[in-house]
RNA sequence: GGGCCCAUAGCUCAGUUGGUCAGAGCGCCACGUUUACACCGUGGAUGUCGGGGGUUCAAGUCCCUCUGGGCCCACCA
């Protein structure tokens, strides 16, 4: 150590011509050899800042709005890192679930099956979805793959081994997108939702939830994909418009009682009214392939026109089931004639009808979406089985054409369809219509059932701090929404298995009601692999043997829980209890139903507590036609050629100016400014640094003394700087990062365009060396704040600048946070906060007269005179002698005038100009 | 049907509890070879603060209403 005392060849010079290119690499490389942004373990918890960072999806790609949101985050961690907190900041990535299998189905020319065996050498048939892909763009790759001989299908363990493969490729990229945005991640606490740790995570909260109770299976009508096959959940519907029609069909009253039944058979049919004479009722409906699934006509219980006909039963057309007439308040009167139809099921409606009247299952769709080969109960006439065979097999669509067709054949079709457009349910990454099948599947308690616990849950809400504010209510209209318990399994293939098997009865049935479980600490497990104890591999689906439940989470079973993965909760106590719950959980604001809202439920049934104290939304970016900028349209601009084209300080910039929860505009003018803003930085950090090499030669950036600092300007300067540095701290506590900015910005161009300009000729010595030296600390002293203000947003170039100053190799980003002390040690001896501005404002007006005359800001004026507020001009006389430096002026007259603002009044250009 | 957010200069946006609040930046116009900066600097112009009512001594700022955007929720046969 001794042998480099002179540190000072070691010193990175300052460039002639600072400049931001390849910075990014360059730091983040730095960043990542000195572990800047490594947590440091054993940290107390009071000491510590711990964010739940999104686990990006990797079977997308990233976009600017990931870009926007997330340095938000970062914005935030650093503040928080320079103020003394020790940052948790670990990163995930969400590779678990259905956009993976999609991904990989369309990357390789692949699809799941499951009855396959693995095949260890097999190669997909295609890379990047084309077999010469030419973009690397997965966007433009997604949606146009595999044409030629259709998917080939592999085993599952094939399956997620690609799975696998593609997300530790995109997790390469996201990771490296990261970097050079500059995140102050954390990069050796990164986790995958899929991985082993995760996976163990999952299932021992679900193995929790289950002893408590929480968790349970159900076998009931379950909203379904028909072209993913599987479950899906309240919070992953979409309402679509579609068209539709509205059918209009007969039913016929069944004869009762001899005497009733002649007369009124003798009456025609009468469309027009329902019920007509004969006691026909007319229903109106947009699925008339259900009628076999007709289960019961239902008015509402006070509408006249069926109060006879309740009690009664009617034909089904076509199928002949008969069906009872029955009553219930949800029947809307006014709608069509009135008078609906019951089917097992058509929508959320017919499940409550079903339910709540008691009514028997008739379905006819089986997990593909087709009709069931098998007519259901009560379809049991010839006729009606036959016209049931012209329609098993077919998928809705052709069934609902052929029983169309019948319809009008019989003449039971009243007239022609309807065209209409209707608002469908929709998986939302699916692309049709949901069909509601009653099948087994696990449900968690999530309030939608359970009253009290729906209140704690509220409290929840209230209890979390929401940036801003309104977002809660989000929370709290989807909570008071909820009409049934959380639906967490799916019928697919790339997910955490559920933890649990089956014994198998004598009959070779599974018996659901009594689930094996394994302990905790054999977690993870895959009981379509492993075998439970107490069983020999040999008995897998054997009577008396034993069966694996077949079916993973929901992606959101997994990422309700990252606060617990991040922190560890299954098994590091300690690293748990020093970040958990933790304080920030940034995220979007269209996921608040699903990801916020199902986390709060799990560190409810788990810890009792919030998973975190704060929330932080971001908005949505806008493409210029201000919609929604989406995968699908705006994604022309790839994240990292913008950061490529701007800089990443300057994307920054434009992110950093958008407030949490307000919307904003994809803007590139906005990157430059932030671009010549970093510049700036650069440039005026080399003009300061210029006098501090020679005068202040060793000293550190938090060395300068702001007590030599006597001349009213400079003292001024530090003041106006001091109240900046409250505001921007105040704000930024708020995580308002867009004032924080804003005053930042606006005093440092001020700093540069005015306090630079007008002490110029002082620090350079020509008022002689005790000027200069307070003008240089003044300078110095601002420069040091100003660098560390801006840092969490401008994290490269001021890193960039530390480094030429700070020859210790101290990141900024570890430094403490400026105070106002630091600039106005004492506050009664403070500056006037007026002199700066004043001296600007005179300034402002010498340079007028230069540019009125059309001549160099370098001209000299002989003469010039300038009104001042008469309470200001003390002020302004204080810094005579550097205005008149700054503005080449040889005599300057300061009136004091009974305005308000600063004018001048005359000028005279020196002769020689 | 219910709820939330938004509407301020050509553009993107600030305007905290009603009283220098009519602002900033970009863009635009003019000028300037200035040793921190031409990825620059200096100066300048620009608005019935969506419409209409109301409260008040005073309203972008509070209340009502209308219009136009965006988003979320809802049991739309």
């Amino acid at each position: 150590m001794s042998q480099h005392r002179d540190l000072r060849h070691l010193r990175p010079a300052v460039p002639d011509r600072p400049s931001l290119d390849g910075l990014e690499t360059k730091w983040d490389q730095g960043w990542s050899a000195q572990g800047t942004y490594t947590f440091r373990l054993g940290t107390p918890r009071a000491e510590v800042f711990s964010i739940d960072t999104p686990p990006p999806t990797v079977s997308g790609s990233l976009h600017v709005g990931h870009v926007f949101s997330y340095t938000h985050t970062d914005i935030v961690a650093r503040f928080q890192r320079m103020s003394g907190k020790e940052v948790f900041y670990p990163m995930g990535w969400d590779d678990n679930g259905l956009p993976t299998e999609r991904r990989v189905q369309n990357y390789y020319g692949v699809r799941c099956e499951p009855s396959l065996p693995h095949d260890p050498d097999f190669v997909p048939p295609l890379e990047g979805g084309q077999p010469s892909a030419a973009s690397q763009d997965s966007a433009a790759s997604q949606g146009k793959a595999a044409k030629p001989a259709g998917p080939v299908p592999i085993s599952r363990r094939n399956f997620v081994e690609l799975c696998q493969r593609l997300s530790a490729e995109d997790e390469k990229q996201f990771e490296a997108l990261w970097r050079h945005l500059g995140l102050s991640v954390d990069w050796t606490q990164t986790y995958q939702t899929i991985d082993r740790h995760a996976r163990a995570t999952s299932q021992l909260a679900f193995l929790r939830n289950l002893a408590r109770g929480e968790a349970y299976q159900q076998l009931a009508p379950t909203l379904w994909d028909v072209t993913f096959r599987t479950a899906v959940a309240q919070a992953e519907l979409v309402d679509r418009d579609q068209p539709g029609a509205y059918h209009r069909i007969g039913f016929a009253r069944v004869d009762q009682t001899a005497d009733a039944a002649k007369p009124a058979d003798a009456a025609k049919p009468d469309p027009a009214a329902s019920p007509d004479a004969a006691g026909r009722v007319y229903i109106e409906t947009t699925r008339p392939e259900l009628l076999p699934a007709c289960v019961a006509l239902v008015a509402h219980p006070d509408d006249q026109r069926y109060q006879e006909l309740f009690g009664t039963r009617v034909r089904v057309p076509l199928f002949g089931t008969e069906v009872p007439v029955v009553a219930h308040p949800l029947a809307e009167p006014d709608k069509g004639s009135g008078i609906a139809m019951v089917c097992t099921f058509g929508d959320v409606t017919d499940v409550i009808w079903w339910r709540e009247l008691h009514l028997p299952t008739r379905a006819i769709l089986g997990w593909d979406g087709r009709v069931l080969p098998e007519a259901p109960m009560g379809v049991d006439s010839p006729a009606g089985r036959s016209a049931y065979a012209q329609i098993a097999g077919l998928t809705v669509f052709s069934a609902r054409k052929r029983v169309v067709e019948l319809l009008r054949d019989s003449g039971e079709l009243v007239g022609e369809p309807q065209p209409i457009t209707h608002p469908v349910k929709f998986f939302e990454k699916g692309e049709k219509p949901l069909e509601i099948i009653p099948t087994r599947q696990w449900y968690l308690a999530n309030g939608g059932t359970d009253q009290a616990l729906r209140r704690r849950l509220l409290a929840r809400g209230d209890e979390l701090t929401w940036y801003p504010d309104f977002m809660r209510v989000r929370y709290q209209n989807w909570v008071e929404g909820l009409n049934s318990d959380w639906l967490i399994s799916r019928q697919r293939f790339f997910g955490v298995p559920f933890p649990v098997w089956y014994p198998v009865d004598q009959f070779g049935h599974p018996v659901h009601d009594r689930p094996i479980v394994p302990a905790e600490d054999q977690l993870p497990v895959d009981p379509a692999s492993d075998t439970p104890s107490g069983y020999r591999p040999d008995q897998r689906g054997k009577p008396g043997g034993f069966i694996g439940d077949p079916d993973v989470m929901d992606t959101w079973a997994t990422s309700s829980l990252t606060p617990q993965i991040a922190t560890h909760w299954r098994d590091d106590q300690a690293l748990h209890e020093s970040t958990f719950p933790m304080d920030l959980r940034p995220q979007a604001q269209d996921i608040i139903r699903t990801w916020l809202f199902s986390t709060v439920v799990r560190a409810e049934l788990e810890q009792r507590s919030l998973p975190f104290y704060n929330a932080a939304i971001s908005g949505f970016i806008l493409d210029p036609d201000r919609k929604k900028m989406s995968k699908s349209k705006g994604n022309v601009v790839t994240p990292m050629g913008l950061l490529e084209q701007h800089g990443s300080d300057a994307v920054r910039y434009w992110a950093a100016s958008a407030r949490l929860g307000t919307d904003a505009a994809f803007e590139p003018g906005q990157m430059k400014v932030g671009r010549r803003l970093a510049i700036k930085i650069l440039n005026a950090s080399k003009f300061v640094l210029s006098f501090l090499a020679a005068g202040a030669e060793g000293a550190g950036p938090l060395a300068l003394d702001p007590a030599r600092v006597t001349d009213p300007l400079d003292r001024s300067m530090l003041a106006t700087l001091a109240t900046v540095v409250a505001t921007a701290t105040e704000a930024l506590e708020a995580y308002d990062h867009t004032r924080a900015l804003e005053v930042t910005e606006t005093f440092f161009w001020t700093f540069c365009d005015d306090y630079i300009e007008l002490v110029k000729a002082r620090a350079h010595g020509e008022a002689g060396p005790e000027g200069a030296a307070c003008a240089q600390t003044a300078l110095g002293l601002a420069l040091a704040v100003l660098l560390r203000l801006f840092a969490p947003f401008q994290p490269f170039a001021t890193e960039e600048v530390w480094s030429w100053w700070h020859h210790q190799g101290q990141s900024i980003h570890r430094q403490p946070w400026p105070t106002p002390g630091e600039l106005v040690p004492d506050q009664a001896a403070a500056g006037d906060a007026g002199v700066l501005a004043v001296a600007g404002g005179v300034l402002s007006a010498l340079r007028k007269a230069k540019s009125e005359a059309k001549v160099s800001m370098r001209a000299e004026l002989a003469s010039a005179t300038v009104a001042v507020p008469a309470e200001l001009t003390a002020a302004a006389v204080a810094a005579k002698a550097d205005i008149m430096a700054a503005g080449r002026t040889a005599e300057l007259v300061l009136a004091a005038s009974g305005t308000e603002t600063i004018d001048l009044l005359s000028a005279t250009l020196s002769p020689s100009q």
